[in-house]
DNA sequence: ATTATCTATAGATCTATAGATAATGC
DNA sequence: ATTATCTATAGATCTATAGATAATGC
């Protein structure tokens, strides 16, 4: 196997991720990662040092994909209004797709821990302090000449956030009913990705 | 106080209860409950014998009530069907405007234990196979005679959930969003509520 | 020589229990 | 007599490190 040849410091980083992400900070055990990755729990020590070293490292890094997966779309100044939000909800959820058990670590592991919990807050008061003024003011005028709904723009994107993370949060729950429903946990996904566009669509365009 | 005369028992179950939503099974510790409570740790041994009998007793009522607040309201045949629906999801997110912690506390434990995933996917199954059908068959007859755009239940009820709880789940992060457009974190939840109404009625009436 | 890996073990933390003592109810 | 509570400690588990040994690169 070509895995073999790979470094043990990057396996191990990788077999920390899945405890990581399976069990959370608590419930990963160095000496699971360390036989996941197959070396013994020393090694981990010697690349990492402590357990928390390498725990930071894997959550700073998940909560800033997770964070620009609905951040960047918004930035995309190229496309009008309308279409840079269906277009954004749209990538955020192909994001979830093949990122499911994220958004659960993320907030899990962020809300317990202070720090993590700071960082992020931080992070996004940088967008909400520079985008969602320039934002909103995009959206009243669409309101004004009778294109939209009045809304809130940061009600809006707690709306799409919500409708597109919360089914992964759950996911292990809804299992039965997806498999009674559908043929294919992905074609769940689709419905679902359909289900939420027509919903902030309707949401927000007069006249549907 | 008055609450030195209440029981041992009760007390050590309220302080586990605590210290379990704040910090999951893992990371409470039976000497910080027993701290909380304060006993010693082996009380706690002696009502319950052990943490995860204790465990148990929390995380099973709390997935009950959780489960229940979504599904009761569904059950109330008195009402037409789209007040119903309506009434229904806004008694849930009154639910979890009293409870907001529950709702992480009990995705994430559940999740994370398969005998506890097993239990809450045999009761949603009574749900789905007793009351689906019929609301699925109410819905289409709505949509038959104009009233509704077409809808498939099951959706609905994840757009419902996920409009209703995700920003519960995401409280600690959003504070500093809430704390600056709102007065109060009640005047936030009273936004979310008629916003996720509002949402839920244009996704299902026709010229709104 | 330096870097990588292992064995063995210290030290901390946590759950659980045994056995003694105090409080309570007949 | 029974129930409640505490002290002391066993035993398990987990993180971390010291020190020995093997592998690698000049």
């Amino acid at each position: 196997m070509d895995t073999d040849i790979q470094n043990k410091e990057q396996t191990i980083l990788i077999a920390a991720e899945e405890e990581f992400l399976l069990y959370g900070y608590d419930g990963a055990k160095t000496m699971s990662i360390a036989k996941r990755a197959g070396v013994t729990h020393a090694m981990l020590h010697y690349y990492y040092r402590t357990k928390l070293n390498l725990f930071n490292k894997i959550l700073e890094e998940k909560m800033t994909i997770l964070l620009s997966s609905f951040m960047n779309p918004f930035m995309n100044n190229d496309l009008p209004l309308i279409e840079r939000i269906l277009k954004g909800a749209e990538a955020h959820f192909d994001f979830l797709s093949k990122n499911p058990r994220l958004p659960r670590f993320v907030v899990n592991e962020i809300i317990t821990k202070p720090e993590m919990l700071d960082l992020i807050k931080s992070r996004l008061q940088t967008f909400y302090q520079y985008m969602l003024p320039s934002l909103q003011y995009e959206i009243d005028e669409q309101v004004k000449s009778g294109k939209i709904h009045k809304i809130d723009f940061l009600n809006l994107i707690v709306d799409i956030v919500s409708l597109n993370v919360f089914p992964f949060i759950v996911l292990p729950i809804l299992e039965p009913l997806i498999d009674k429903h559908y043929k294919e946990k992905q074609a769940f996904f689709e419905a679902r990705k359909a289900e939420n566009i027509k919903t902030i669509k309707m949401r927000l365009l007069l006249n549907q």
